[in-house]
DNA sequence: TAGTGCATGTAATGCGTTACATGATTTC
DNA sequence: GAAATCATGTAACGCATTACATGCACTA
């Protein structure tokens, strides 16, 4: 399986329940689109893929009438999506993956629930204590410019 | 002009001295990078059209012996710039505009040198208000994706 | 009955990154 | 004298967005 966060985007909402192609862009419309959006480009060809391997296998299910395709998770992906969502690759720099997680720790049993939360935190410490080192070396940077890296430093330090 | 933020980060930087398209990509790389980066595939081709239009006049200088075009602005170039700088245009959703102006801030004077901050605090409560009104609305919402869009309100408006 | 929303998909397009080519120069 | 860094650039590649094509169904 391709490892892009699409994919795991997708596994994850059909863990949430099943939804058609549309149902998987809408719902990334109303809910990561602030830090993670999806398109129609992205989401149908990758659909594909996954079916191939048997993540998840289409039911041709008309609501009322309406022609969709629903599409079901299968055990063995809803293994693959765990081993992804309590995965802790440091993805270093980019927030995606670990906001992401974030995003779907309550597909996960109680008691495992906060690794992702506890996964996000370390990312935040970890990016506080790159500025912090950056922050402190040569010097001659302009004011603002400090500010902004103070306020990186702060924005990571309040993700406690 | 094309007005991508490419072209805005070079005129940036050069406006707080001369530098060359290697140092604008290390000086990116030592500052924005955690919210914004910039590649020679970007830089150095941006270069050229922003010469045609008499923004940045290069002068080959050899610093001691080894051969390097340093950019300067020219004073049409900076009216650019302070135009972009101050501009308003609120780019709803994606927060890199508002705080590369907030990067920039010094190259204003002081008493004009808080509008970006004050840019960058209204995006933030205009997205704390839509983030509040999506957390508002329909209420099916499983608990940690509840909990992302609470994240998201606070972060909004810890912005403040 | 005209317009909007549901629904699936693909082709074109745009844009940024990666990788490569080239060469001088400092440093170890 | 080998390796790292300075320095400029371009071509290929990958990937995501935009736009388009298609058609049914609901609603005003």
């Amino acid at each position: 399986m391709s490892s892009t966060s699409v994919t795991s985007v997708i596994l994850g909402l059909l863990a949430l329940g099943p939804r058609s192609g549309y149902e998987i862009k809408t719902t990334v419309d109303r809910s990561t689109r602030f830090f993670w959006a999806a398109s129609y480009g992205q989401i149908y060809p990758e659909l594909r893929p996954l079916e191939r391997d048997a993540l998840v296998p289409r039911e041709d299910s008309p609501n009322g009438v309406r022609a969709r395709r629903l599409y079901r998770l299968t055990d063995a992906g809803r293994d693959d999506f765990r081993r992804w969502l309590l995965g802790t690759e440091t993805t270093e720099e980019v927030p995606d993956d670990n906001l992401l997680r974030f995003f779907f720790a309550d597909t996960l049993p109680r008691d495992e629930a906060l690794l992702p939360l506890e996964g996000r935190r370390l990312w935040h410490e970890a990016l506080a204590a790159r500025l912090r080192e950056i922050d402190e070396l040569p010097g001659d940077d302009p004011p603002f410019v400090d500010l902004v890296l103070r306020w990186g430093i702060a924005y990571s330090e309040w993700g406690a």
